[in-house]
DNA sequence: CGCCTTATTGACCCTTATCAATTGGTGTGG
DNA sequence: CCACACCAATTGATAAGGGTCAATAAGGCG
């Protein structure tokens, strides 16, 4: 029972953390949730093993939480694929993000005490439920588990960051050949190829996640095709070029140049550019 | 002594914090801290009076701190403007907020330990340092005070989504509109007049934030004064229909219109609606 | 007072949204 | 088991929203 509730982490994290069955539902020990979020083993956590977190199973479809639910627990995903929307006043929703393994979901539910945002699973997922309550009891038991969860917001933050200015300044080409690349390493992390992979998602989905249209994420992704830098068919994907995808030049739309910094890294820089013109012209 | 220390909430909230005098610094008690964020005053705080927190002060143009620098501090903004940017990998500036008396700085450095993003002054600005050492310690010993942190993490990341959300499906007018709109109800809620003000930052600025050009800022606000939404003459902005430039039409880019929620709410979206094709046709 | 930054406005056109038609895949019911 | 319906994806034609370039005016600030 000790040696399956405590995989050692090397191998957890390329594979769903087992847990234990009890009553007929897995749960995992704290241990677990540490090597699941890629956290330093919590030195004391081991003695505090027989706290244990529920897992829950969601279906292709089906909603984690919703907006304005009360906000009580916080989600890890253990297995399987999400996204998150936003709905604006209309009701149309907003892809926010393409949740993955070990990926902490309803953190924005804790300001306003209810989500802020929906978590719809795109595939079958099992999710391991973490009632807020006892994460902040936790928390203060052991000092390391709190500035995790800094440290997972904070991560967060940036991260949504870099996609607002992403968006705010990138053409479409350099947005989708960055998201690719983007799942890419995300596979990769998992134990995944990274280089052949399926998209989880629509052509819509992806659209909304970039602010474009689905029409031109599937001319852009054909372009990409007809030039080399990937292979598509539907949803399977090869990369076959990933420093340009990575590197596709941004259309300069906000112009914000510091004078300071106008002629640097002009090689490495015009590569890239060039590359891009390539495509423009096929 | 404690009477200048412990100034009545409603009054503290707009107007800086005095702080008292010692050493030729000013110093704020966490009980001062407490209200310039809005938090309820912690109920144990007055004990721990002596904890104090050094002000810092910074003239335009100089920055509280740059990207890579070694995290160790969060800052609160006192009193004063800022603008917070991002760089891309050639270094152009990206601006990804205005902050505010009571915001809250620094946030997105605690997962890296290194500020992922340069906070700038837009004028004069008095800041409070918060050693992260010293707060989390004091957050072990007061959990409403990390429940606090959480708490502002949380909307600065709702805020950063509802943020991509806009980038990603509204108009430039429509942005404009709402940027107004937010700066409007910031200055309200800090005891200013919502209704005119003055902007702190330039049109290229504002358009960094909001993913446009200056010229389109430019012409957008024109726009808006030659319909009479406002009037505009530089950096002074006199608001005359709120309503409108908050609900502005978003012109649907990404038609994700989910198929349940169709012809919901005609009267009132209709109406903006109309107001946007006037704006169009002007 | 004069330089330099910021803002305004016009002309042009490129990128990307919009509208539309077609194909392929999947699931369901006759 | 096939036909039909439905959804995802591809691709083309068209146009417009907004970016780029450029010239001028209006402010600050040393």
């Amino acid at each position: 029972m000790f040696a399956e509730s405590r995989i050692a982490p090397s191998v957890t994290i390329n594979q769903p953390v087992a847990g234990r069955q009890r009553a007929g539902h897995l749960w995992s020990s704290l241990t677990d949730v540490c090597s699941l979020l890629q956290v330093t083993p919590i030195a004391a956590a081991s003695t505090a093993d027989d706290v244990v977190f529920q897992h829950v199973q969601f279906k292709t479809g089906q909603r984690l939480f919703t907006v304005g639910q009360p906000f009580d627990a916080l989600y890890i995903l253990n297995s399987g694929f999400l996204k998150t929307v936003m709905l604006d006043e209309a009701g149309n929703e907003q892809v926010l993000s393409f949740p993955m393994k070990g990926d902490v979901l309803g953190v924005d539910g804790i300001h306003a005490k209810q989500y802020m945002s929906e978590a719809v699973a795109l595939s079958s997922c099992d999710v391991i439920v973490i009632p807020f309550k006892v994460f902040s009891s936790l928390g203060r038991k052991y000092p390391e588990l709190e500035l995790s969860l800094y440290g997972v917001m904070s991560r967060e933050l940036a991260r949504e960051q870099s996609m607002a200015g992403m968006l705010g300044s990138l053409s479409a080409e350099a947005r989708v050949g960055r998201f690719l690349v983007a799942l890419s390493e995300r596979y990769a992390a998992m134990g995944y190829s990274g280089k052949e992979f399926n998209l989880r998602m629509t052509r819509q989905e992806i659209g909304s996640y970039l602010g474009l249209t689905l029409e031109t994420v599937s001319r852009t992704l054909s372009a990409f095709d007809r030039i080399g830098y990937i292979a598509v068919e539907g949803r399977s994907i090869i990369l076959k070029d990933m420093p340009t995808l990575k590197t596709l030049r941004r259309l300069p739309p906000s112009q914000s140049r510091s004078k300071e910094v106008v002629a640097v890294k002009k090689s490495a820089a015009d590569v890239s550019f060039d590359a891009a013109e390539d495509l423009l012209a096929a």
